[in-house]
DNA sequence: CGTAATACG
C-alpha cells in the first residue's frame, strides 16, 4: 500500500507543471493533496483532474475562492466521504477529507498556517487545542488511520535549517512544536517518516523568498501520521527531490499490505 | 516570490 502526499499549491498549477504524469508513474494506491487552491467545480467537470483508474474527492474552502483545499485520489472506491469535523471555522475552509475503506481512513489535511499575522496565529492555537481531541477520537477508535498532510509545525531541530532564528516564527514555536510532539510522544501517532529515519534530515518545504531553495533553507512540516496498528506494516518512505510541481516536496510512504 | 484573485502563505 502505497500513499503519496503533497500540498500541490495549487491544483490546477501543478497539474501544468506535469504532476499527474509524474502520478501516474509512482504506481500509488491513494494520493492526497493539500492546498488546491481551486473551487470543486473547477476540478470535477474537467478531465485534467480525474485521472484513469482512480476515484477522486475534493472539499473547497467556501470562506474564499482560490484558498486552501484538499482532494484525495484513490484505487479502490471509498465506501465513504468525510469533509465536516462539526466546526463552522474549520469546516468552511476546505482543510479536511477522509476517505474509508473498510477498516482504513486515509485523510488529507491542510492545517492552518500562522505566518500572515496574529489573527491566524491566535486561529491556528485554537485549532490545535479543539483538534487534539479529535484525533485522539480517530486513535481510539479501533479504525487504521494515516492522517497526511501539511502541519505546519516542525518537531525538532533535525525537522528545519535555520532552527536558532526561527524559535519566535509560527511553525517553529515551543507550543508548536510541544503539541505536535505530544501527538506522537504521548498520545501515540506514528509520524512515518522520523520512525524510518530517525536521524535523518529532509524538508519537505521551502519560501519560494530568495534562495531557499537551492540553498536547502527548508522545514519538515509535511507529515503521514499513522495509527499505532500501522507501525509494524511500515516499510519505507521517501521524500522527493522533485522541484517541478510546487513549494513543498511530494513524499511517499509505503506500508505492507 | 508564487498562486490565484488582491489575500495568503
Amino acid at each position: 500500500m502505497r500513499i503519496i502526499s503533497l500540498n500541490a499549491n495549487g491544483i490546477r498549477s501543478a497539474e501544468r507543471k506535469g504532476f499527474f504524469e509524474w502520478f501516474e508513474q509512482q504506481d500509488a494506491d491513494f494520493l492526497c493533496l493539500q492546498e488546491t487552491k481551486a473551487r470543486t467545480h473547477q476540478l470535477v467537470d474537467d478531465p485534467a483532474f480525474t485521472r484513469d483508474g482512480y476515484h477522486d474527492c475534493f472539499h473547497d474552502a467556501r470562506s474564499k475562492k482560490g484558498y486552501s483545499g484538499v482532494a484525495i485520489y484513490s484505487r479502490e472506491q471509498p465506501d465513504e466521504i468525510r469533509t465536516e469535523l462539526g466546526r463552522e471555522d474549520f469546516d468552511c475552509e476546505g482543510r479536511y477529507i477522509e476517505a474509508r475503506f473498510g477498516n482504513l481512513s486515509v485523510v488529507s489535511l491542510y492545517f492552518p498556517s500562522g505566518s500572515s499575522g496574529d489573527e491566524r496565529q491566535q486561529y491556528k492555537f485554537r485549532i490545535m487545542e479543539w483538534f487534539a481531541p479529535v484525533l485522539d477520537e480517530w486513535l481510539n477508535s479501533g479504525r487504521d488511520y494515516v492522517v497526511c498532510g501539511d502541519w505546519n509545525i516542525v518537531r525538532s531541530e533535525l525537522d528545519i535549517k535555520n532552527w536558532k532564528s526561527n524559535q519566535k516564527n509560527s511553525g517553529c514555536l515551543p507550543e508548536e512544536r510541544d503539541w505536535m510532539n505530544d501527538l506522537i510522544d504521548t498520545r501515540g501517532w506514528v509520524d512515518t517518516f522520523r520512525a524510518l529515519k530517525p536521524d535523518t534530515v529532509e524538508y519537505t518545504w521551502w519560501s519560494n523568498r530568495g534562495r531557499a531553495r537551492e540553498n536547502n533553507v527548508g522545514w519538515r512540516i509535511d507529515y503521514q501520521l499513522a495509527t499505532p496498528s500501522l507501525r509494524e506494516r511500515l516499510q519505507s518512505c521517501s521524500i522527493y527531490r522533485d522541484e517541478r510541481f510546487s513549494d513543498h516536496a511530494p513524499f511517499t510512504v509505503d506500508y505492507d499490505a
